[in-house]
DNA sequence: GATAAAAGTGAGTAATTAATTACTATCTTT
DNA sequence: AAAGATAGTAATTAATTACTCACTTTTATC
């Protein structure tokens, strides 16, 4: 178990707390994650972690680095080998659901760190991945549309902000409910109301 | 200017003190609000706020019930008078957005207070909230199946989830964009996409 | 196996926070 | 105008927070 050593080389020590703080995000809100609390669940004093990060806010700058990565990796597979648009958006959307059914602190760090009215550089990562995000709806918009499966007239911002807001919501029902598995089961049928809305009527 | 007197009764400082809350949530980041900013905001001294709430958490919920009350009446409002659930649905669309534009810390308070790991009373009436939100929202799908205008194999939670997310999404849109407005204008736009993903195919 | 570099410890610090309190100012009622 | 009640002040408190640093332990290199 090399994880649960005691001396870390300083880049496994980083990764490790990254994950600690996604892990922690998904217990309790992500704003009253301290660093504290960081250390104790990673088995360390609190003083350890500023060996490795200047501060606290390069620490959730790491974690929005790593979001970003592995989001975006993940819907790109999902929208590969897929050959029709709306099927690459059907499984993207199952692909965000499924990242964040393991990740549930995620959704929540994301709103939380675009709240903040400092421009703080997690925040602007935040901006960037969700921008990101977009112009990749963007592109199977298009696609969709030129191929006939999507709705000529159909408005590709508004489109995109829906699909944001439709996991948005699943988010926010399973937060309510208190349990995250409550979304797998329900995306699929709110996919399915938000994919009727934009296909062509055929 | 009854309201800059020094002295207030009690009733009404409690009612600026709401109004004061809801203005700053529009400002900055709701977790960071602290009872000093909202003292200094009504140009009272910090102490004086405990005064008239016996801690920071009846002050949220007093928030909260000020929220509840409002919204709710004015989507009530909204719905009435049109004939046509999709009408109704559309205008309570509408009424929220509008409300949220008026008010833009309110939808950031709503999801801070859902996060909290604690129940809390705020977090609990934010609950109480939406589940009664979510009801009225019911109401209106069951009323649109049976007189046909929608589908009828239309799943109702599924929906509802959807229009709360569809705001939700719209809210995210312009937190990144730092424009409330932006919001007014693709409003239209997102329920349209919705609507055809509810509407009876005809 | 000595040694230097890297990683971790633990006891601090200063700043911020919600809440308390002894006192004062202002209203209201008679 | 007196007196009781209500509202606000200003200073203080205990707790919590991110961050620092002198020192110790572990790891890697020769």
């Amino acid at each position: 178990m090399s994880v649960s050593r005691k001396h870390l080389p300083a880049e496994e020590r980083r990764e490790v707390t990254v994950e600690t703080v996604v892990e922690l995000a998904g217990e309790q809100n992500p704003s009253e994650i301290t660093t504290a609390a960081i250390a104790k669940r990673m088995g360390l004093t609190q003083g350890a972690l500023f060996r490795h990060f200047p501060n606290k806010d390069a620490i959730l700058q790491a974690v929005m680095e790593w979001v970003a990565e592995r989001l975006l990796s993940r819907i790109e597979k999902a929208v590969q080998a897929k050959s029709s648009p709306v099927a690459a958006l059907e499984s993207m959307f199952m692909a965000h659901v499924g990242f964040i059914t393991e990740h549930p602190g995620i959704p929540r760090m994301l709103f939380g760190e675009l709240q903040r009215s400092e421009e703080t550089a997690p925040k602007r990562m935040a901006q960037t991945l969700l921008s990101r995000y977009r112009e990749r709806l963007n592109r199977l918009f298009e696609q969709g549309k030129k191929c006939g499966e999507l709705d000529r007239e159909l408005d590709s911002e508004a489109a995109a902000t829906l699909f944001i807001g439709t996991i948005q919501g699943l988010v926010m029902q399973s937060l309510i409910a208190g349990d995250v598995n409550h979304m797998r089961s329900n995306a699929p049928k709110v996919f399915s109301i938000y994919q009727r809305g934009i296909r062509s009527a055929l």
